[in-house]
Order: structure tokens, then sequence, then C-alpha cells
DNA sequence: ATAGGGTTAG
């Protein structure tokens, strides 16, 4: 039951835990910078009131001093403002994504100004808790709700199921609506438009697909959020023409495609190389007036930076300044990341000078894309360097920084001291995540440390992370590339107790490993047992086993299998053909 | 009258 997970801390208790603003930062200012001079309007409370409103509902109040000035303005009013009023300034904080400040508000019209928050005032600080990542004091400020007899709503729930999709706990936001449902409360379009979004982000498209027709079973009609939601989620799993498809099926119900909407399909087109759909699809948007905006450019410089078209992308940045203000941030962050994947190390230093000379502040990402650029040319005295230089610069390097340099050490033949990085992160506040375990111990394996990597394995096995496949295939890998068929087979044939799925990948990796000890029967077996159960063998998988066939000489099962991959198109590596060219009967 | 959903970089 989802209630019993409700903690009852007080919302007093819970709002001092919180961390608070500097009372400098809303000190009163002695003039006001906006267009209207508040101090004047302050002696006609109603004129003062009605600007503050229409500040916010026209989005000109972007400035979180200016909003920080009005609070405190409000504060001081005598008598105080109604609840309402407050609420619809914090609403503006929010969507400026101060919500450490605005809770922090929240906090101060109930100790400071006596005033009381109503469910509106509660949802902003459920919001904002879910934002900052503590949703279980978001469901403590749900426990206040009723202890002081308020009714929570539908949006209560729904900010809730949010926080708990974003923690990746989908299970329990399904678990939430449903147990909203059975207090009486009907999700809304929006409460199915975050579990689908939450479907989506975990990979699971096609259940999203199936709860987008379950809401219209329900006469819910999506709109074009919903859409967009999984039109994103199918272009991230690959599956851009069934987005495509989906989009026209929106546009039939007559629902015209948004800029997030195209913004979403031309990222997947392009991301699979569809650069002409893509380009129709630009030129449509445009002509039926939807102008690209910065985020919609910056994902076709991505776009162009990761197919090292560097041409490209610096057009579409002349197109950028031209129309959208920019470039910003991610911009420079794709160009610096596209010259380190091209080794490209001064070029890529160049941008990151560019970027400060520009006001644009490096931020993690232009850091860690800098430290992965030396990593991948070995230079790991640099990427050192620039770790430190980030940390200096007052940044805290996250998982993925400490994962890039972990990688690092392995590229350069230290997987030791790439354990001892990995050991000693949390001391810095980081965790390991899964790709983290993945780069350790495939380069304990590849180091030819298969037993460190065996004992971190199962260390790693005990702890909470959730082992893919991808794990156990690096293992699988290592143990059959130091020989340990055995093992690996007997480990191989745990993962389905384990319930996980079989890939291609893992099944050359074991075909490969009986390849190369001539047990070709065995991979033979395999080769035919994978078809069987449904996993398609690829190229490669076809190539390491002709491969253990040449070396051992079967000429009739060579020309068999080489036939084979002719027939369904394909090919033979440069392994393979080397090994053909030099085949002596 | 005030609150909740979708898109960009490592």
């Amino acid at each position: 039951m989802i209630l019993r997970r409700i903690v009852s801390l007080s919302l007093f208790r819970l709002l001092h835990d919180m961390p608070s603003i500097s009372p400098s930062s809303y000190q009163l200012h002695s003039h006001c910078t906006t267009a209207t001079n508040f101090d004047e309007c302050r002696s006609n409370r109603t004129n003062f009131l009605n600007s503050m409103r229409n500040h916010c509902r026209s989005g000109e109040l972007n400035n979180i001093n200016q909003a920080l000035n009005l609070f405190h303005l409000m504060a001081t009013m005598s008598p105080l403002p109604s609840v309402v009023d407050f609420t619809l300034l914090l609403g503006f904080i929010v969507r400026m994504k101060h919500y450490t400040i605005a809770i922090s508000l929240v906090k101060q019209m109930h100790s400071s100004l006596g005033l009381k928050p109503d469910t509106f005032t509660l949802n902003v600080a459920i919001n904002c808790l879910c934002h900052l990542n503590l949703v279980a004091f978001g469901f403590s400020v749900l426990g206040t709700m009723f202890k002081l007899g308020f009714e929570p709503s539908v949006v209560t729930f729904t900010t809730l199921i949010k926080g708990l999709c974003v923690q990746g706990d989908m299970a329990l936001a399904v678990e939430l609506a449903d147990h909203m449902e059975k207090l009486g409360y009907r999700s809304d379009v929006q409460t199915y438009g975050v579990l689908i979004n939450g479907l989506c982000k975990i990979g699971n498209t096609s259940e999203a697909v199936g709860w987008l027709r379950k809401m219209e079973e329900r006469n819910w009609k999506a709109n074009v959020v919903v859409y967009s939601t999984i039109m994103d989620g199918l272009c991230k799993d690959g599956l851009v023409s069934e987005a495509l498809d989906l989009c026209l099926e929106m546009s039939i119900k007559g629902i015209r495609p948004n800029l997030v909407t195209y913004t979403c399909l031309i990222q997947g087109l392009c991301c699979f190389g569809r650069w002409k759909e893509a380009g129709s699809l630009l030129d449509e948007m445009m002509k039926t007036g939807t102008m690209p905006d910065l985020q919609t450019l910056n994902v076709l410089v991505d776009a162009f930076c990761k197919e090292g078209k560097i041409m490209q992308a610096k057009s579409v940045i002349g197109f950028m300044i031209l129309t959208a203000e920019g470039p910003d941030v991610f911009t420079y962050n794709s160009l610096i990341d596209s010259y380190c994947l091209q080794n490209q190390m001064n070029e890529a230093t160049r941008v990151f000078e560019l970027m400060v000379s520009r006001d644009c502040l490096p931020d993690i990402v232009a850091y860690t894309s800098l430290i992965h650029g030396w990593c991948k040319i070995k230079n790991i005295n640099k990427a050192m360097h620039l770790f430190d230089e980030m940390v200096k610069a007052g940044f805290t390097p996250d998982v993925v920084t400490w994962t890039t340099l972990i990688g690092g050490f392995c590229q350069v033949g230290r997987p030791l001291a790439a354990k001892e990085l990995f050991l000693n992160m949390h001391k810095y506040g980081q965790v390991p995540n899964i790709q983290t375990c993945a780069i350790i111990l495939d380069g304990l394996c590849k180091g030819q440390l298969l037993s460190e990597a065996l004992s971190l394995f199962e260390a790693i096995e005990k702890s909470n992370l959730d082992l893919n496949i991808v794990i156990y295939s690096i293992i699988l890998n290592g143990m059959c590339s130091a020989g340990k068929l055995n093992a690996a087979w007997e480990l191989f044939s745990c993962l389905p107790a384990k319930g996980l799925q079989i890939n291609v990948y893992t099944y050359t990796i074991m075909i490969n490993g009986f390849s190369k000890q001539g047990l070709l029967d065995n991979a033979e077996d395999l080769l035919i047992n994978m078809e069987e159960n449904g996993c398609m063998p690829d190229s490669c998988t076809y190539n390491v086993f002709v491969q253990g066939l040449l070396t051992k000489k079967e000429t009739a099962r060579i020309i068999k299998y080489l036939t084979m991959m002719r027939d369904k198109g394909f090919s033979a590596d440069a392994t393979t053909t080397e090994m053909i060219v030099n085949y002596k009967v």
C-alpha cells in the first residue's frame, strides 16, 4: 500500500530541514529595474498587485532577483496579499527552476508571515521537492496535507507520480496511480502523460503506446504533448518510422505537430542518418509557421557534429546567430565533443577557450568531453590536469566524469589504477552506475586480470545495481578470452534464470569462445540454437564462426557458411578475408 | 483567482 510509505513528518520540520537561501539574496533593492516602478505602485495596493499578476502571467518576469523583490514587497504589505497572490509568484519562481528558493519562500510564508498554505501552495512545495529528487519529502507533504484537512487533488498525485518516474521507480508510480483511482480520483490526460513519459524514459515504448490506447478507450483524448512524448520515446528507441506513423495518426485526428514534436522527429531522423527527411521536416515546419528555436537548431548542430560534419554544423550556427539567441553552452559542447571524438584536441581546446571569451561558462559537460578526448588519445596526464582544473573551477565531478577517467586509465593499460578510482569515487560523493561497472570490468578483463574482474564482479552483484546483459557479456568475454570456457558456459546457462534477455552480442561472444578453442560443434549448435530462440545471428556472428572453421580447415563447412553469409547479405570482415586469402589446403 | 505533463550536450 502506497500510503504506508508516507512518512508523516510535519511540514514545519520538513521545511526547517530544507536548505534556505541567504537573507541578502532577497533584500529589497533600492531601485526596481523592471519597466514598472514597484515602489511607486506600492502606494496603490491594487495597482501593485495587478502589476505583479501581469508580470507573472505575461512571462515578463524572468529574473530571480525581480521575483524576490516582489516577494519581499508583498511580505511587507499590510494587510498581506492573499495566499493566491503569493502562490502565483511562487509558480513563476518554479518556472525559473529555482526550486530551493521556492521551498524556502513557502517556509517563510508560513513561519514569518503566518499565512496558511492551501492545497495549491503545498502542491508547489511537492513539485519543488520532486524536482530536487526528494520525493520522500514530497510524500511527507502529502501526509501533512491530510493532517491539515486539505484534500489532495489529481495535481498533487500527478506531481508525485512524476517524481517517482524521474527517480526511476516506475512500478511505484503505477501503483500510486492505481491507488489514486481507488481513492476516487480519476487520472486525467496529464496523469497519463506522466506515466507514458516514464515508460518511454526506461525504453518501454510499446507499453507507452499501450497506455495511449488505454487512455483513448477511457475517452480521454490524447493531445500533442502525449503524442510528442511517445514520438520522442520511439525515436530514441530507434523506431523513427513508427514515430512518423504516429505523427500522421495525430495529424489525421486533427492535432497539429508543434515545435517540440518537430524537434523530437528531426532529432530522430538525424540520429539515424535520415538527413533528407530531416531537411524536409524542417522545411515543412517553417512553411507551416513554426520557426525552429535554439533547441531545435542545437539538435541539428549536435547531429552534424556526431557525424563529423563540422562545416554543416557551423552553417547551422550561422543561422542560429541570425534567428535565435545562440550559440549557447549546448552548441559549444557539441562542437567540443565533436573535435574530441576526432582526436583534434587543439581545436577542442580552442572552442573551449572561445566559449569562455564569449562569456558562456564551460560546465561539467564541457570539461568531461575534454577529459574524454585526452583519454582517447591516451594522454592521461592532460586528462588528470583538466580534472583538477575543473575541481578548482568549482565543479564537482559527477559519475560520468569519474567513469570517463576510469575508462582513461584502462585505455592506457592501467586497470589497477582505474580500479582504485572506482573503489574511491564514493569518497567524493559519487556512486558508480552500470556504465562505470561495465568500463572497469571490461578494463580488468582486457588487461588480463580476470580474477580481479571476477572478484569485483562478485562485489557488484551483491550491490543494489540491477545488472544487465551488457555486464554479463563483458564477464563472459573475459572468461572466454582467458580460456575459461567451462566457467563461461556455466554462467551463460544461468542467464535466463536471472531474467536476462540474451542478445546477439552475448551469443557471438560464446560462439567466438568455442570457435577460438576449436570446439566447432558447440559453436554451431549455439548458432542454430540462437536462431531458434528468435535471436538472429549477424555478420559478426558468422565471421567469428567461419574464422574458427578456417583455422581448423573445415573446408565443407567453410563453403556452407560462406554461402549462407552471402545469401543473407553479410560479407567477410578483414580478418576472415585475410584468412581466406592465406588459406592453404 | 494560485498548483501537475513532452524536446538539446559529456
